[in-house]
DNA sequence: CCATATTCCTAGTAATCCCATAGGAATTTA
DNA sequence: TAAATTCCTATGGGATTACTAGGAATATGG
């Protein structure tokens, strides 16, 4: 479980496309990743709300990133199509039950969503576009990510 | 968002007590805790077919903890409330697409879920049964983890 | 200027999942 | 034997998800 909307792993691949193409329109992106491309649409319009991609519309148009691939955070990517990261609805507001600041069950979650954020903020969208690399672990990081591999070649 | 379903938040205040009080039955649980109470008995009978808690039928009884609450992880419960975890499909099949095992979006998920589960991996039971204590977090640890703090008196 | 390629906007919808609720059978014990 | 409990099955309303449909607005090449 813990699933991943399939909205957001749509505007993930996507996004990797357009980092790699340079750009492209919504129907070519939605080709070459295999997705609705109504739905598609929906998606890429979301991400240019939210100042991931800029768009360009009428003939030639399409859209691209709005910033280097290097500058643009997972993290931003998925809040773009999730919102804040809330596993709980006291997460961050020890009003919400009378157990307020020192109730264990909140810190846990606290803890949880810390995790995904640490990680989120640890991954840009150019370690996502680019050609994939043997992987092999780094020791000694306090966080083990498998996307910053030794690029061989 | 990566909202956790009431049913796994349920779950884990219904063990958190069940640990503090050394057992308890689905009722008394339920009005602790603030749960639907015929909700709740089927979230218990979950947690014993996962091995998590034992029970006894009829008068005095109720639900305990199969084992002692520092030898239950958190990811057990996690575990045994939504299964295995898995943000996409083909986290840990790289048969799915054709992108097999080159896949940088699936190397990126492979992260996501490798940092939730060495957090939920990290936490027992007994972390969230205890009492609140003043949160100092530790430096230099790899994870930082809310609930492993020093405790006063 | 106009056909075409594109984004942008709104509405609907089938399927699925979530959070219960209901009723009662089976079991144990005071 | 009555009461307290777990255990089992079925149902339903509400929300969310993943689309689908249709078309308006906008830009551009010829």
């Amino acid at each position: 479980m813990f699933q991943v909307p399939a909205k957001t792993q749509y505007a993930i691949r996507a996004l990797a496309h357009i980092a790699r193409t340079g750009g492209d329109s919504a129907a070519r992106v939605a080709l070459a990743q295999n997705i609705s491309i109504k739905y598609l649409e929906g998606i890429l319009n979301q991400l240019k709300l939210s100042g991931i991609v800029v768009s360009d519309r009428g003939r030639q148009g399409g859209y691209r990133l709005s910033r280097p691939a290097s500058e643009i955070l997972m993290i931003e990517v998925v809040a773009a199509m999730e919102g804040e990261l809330k596993p709980v609805e006291c997460v961050d507001d020890s009003s919400v039950c009378s157990r307020g600041a020192f109730c264990m069950p909140r810190r846990f979650w606290q803890g949880l969503r810390d995790s995904v954020e640490n990680y989120l903020k640890s991954v840009t969208l150019d370690d996502l576009a680019e050609e994939p690399t043997v992987r092999i672990n780094r020791i000694n990081q306090s966080v083990i990510n498998p996307l910053k591999t030794v690029r061989l070649r």
